[in-house]
DNA sequence: GTCTATAGCGAGATAGAC
DNA sequence: GTCTATCTCGCTATAGAC
């Protein structure tokens, strides 16, 4: 039999995350208190030191995290046959996991300078690899005569931004539903890389 | 004759304004003390209310003269002729202006949290005008049939966001002049609209 | 596992001497 | 115009009761 005497204390770490993350995503980590995320979450202050020793281990697991999260489903992407088909898939990947999760996207931007020196070579090298992933595809597109464009490490940096920034802008409901901005944002992205 | 007595006096203020550009720039708004701000400036914490009413106001005035700037030097771009010679013009006046103040960019937009809603809303309208500048270029391209793009709003969104990434990788001394970069992103956006 | 209470510190801002 | 000194507040993190 399970453990199962307060239920509600096995959910307590998860929440103090996801408290964390609103709150770092819309104030700043430096901005909100630990006793702001204890409020939201229910508990005194004091008990958030049960879940993480510190307020920057509670930042870096939240990036750390989001990072895995990015460049495993990244990696469970379906082959694609060729460098045109596998760069709409990309394209269509970053806009929709970005977008579900603006916070974490945020906070893994915003945050970095927050982050220890350590902790901080630790996120950059993976973002470092989700850039090469696109890079790879761009520059194996190149070879093939399938893209035109004068430098894929460039192209993966300008796509990358480009398509992060959909965040800024787009809202639930309004004017474009997300499926008919990835298709004018790939449309784009075909035409910047010259296919 | 002019007021000469202290010359250092006289340009504390200026000073101020740098030491906390830099700072907020490297360590966010909020993580950054006025203690540190004096610090920099080399006087004590309570001088600095001599030149600001408080620690907002201070970051107000930063990206209020930023986004002035940006505004006022966009409008003392030469005509050009039509829209793509217009287009090429904003292309690398963006990222020339974006690189050479590279702390004022990451204010403005990472701290825009951190303003009170009536400040917050001066800055937004000033982005907005930007922004609609380089809408309108993209629309009366589209109507001339010179770009074939399928919305000139998201276009906007787009382009801009792509061109203000270069500010995240590129660094002095590097691999490629700035205007080499902006020969590579000028072909990335004339691809991307059409032309 | 969570609480209350608090230690220890540093923050923003102000008062008054010079 | 700048300094020193200080008020008041809120912060992170910990100790110990329950």
């Amino acid at each position: 039999m399970a453990r199962k005497k307060n239920s509600s204390a096995e959910i307590t770490g998860p929440r103090i995350r996801a408290a964390a993350l609103r709150l770092f995503a819309r104030q700043g980590y430096a901005a909100v208190s630990m006793r702001q995320i204890a409020q939201e979450v229910g508990v005194q202050a004091g008990a958030l030191y049960l879940y993480t020793p510190d307020k920057q281990s509670l930042l870096f697991d939240l990036m750390q995290t989001h990072m895995q999260d990015l460049l495993s489903e990244l990696a469970a992407l379906p082959e694609a046959g060729g460098p045109l088909a596998a760069l709409e898939d990309f394209t269509r990947f970053h806009i929709r996991f970005h977008r579900a999760r603006s916070d974490a996207v945020f906070i893994a931007y915003m945050e970095l300078r927050n982050l220890e020196p350590e902790n901080f070579a630790r996120i950059e090298a993976m973002r470092r690899s989700y850039e090469a992933y696109l890079e790879g595809i761009l520059a194996r597109g190149k070879e093939a005569g399938v893209f035109s464009l004068p430098d894929p490490k460039l192209a993966a940096f300008a796509l990358i931004a480009m398509l992060t920034g959909v965040n800024t802008w787009y809202r639930e409901g309004g004017r474009l539903s997300l499926g008919h901005v990835e298709n004018i944002y790939w449309e784009m992205v075909r035409k910047a890389v010259g296919a």
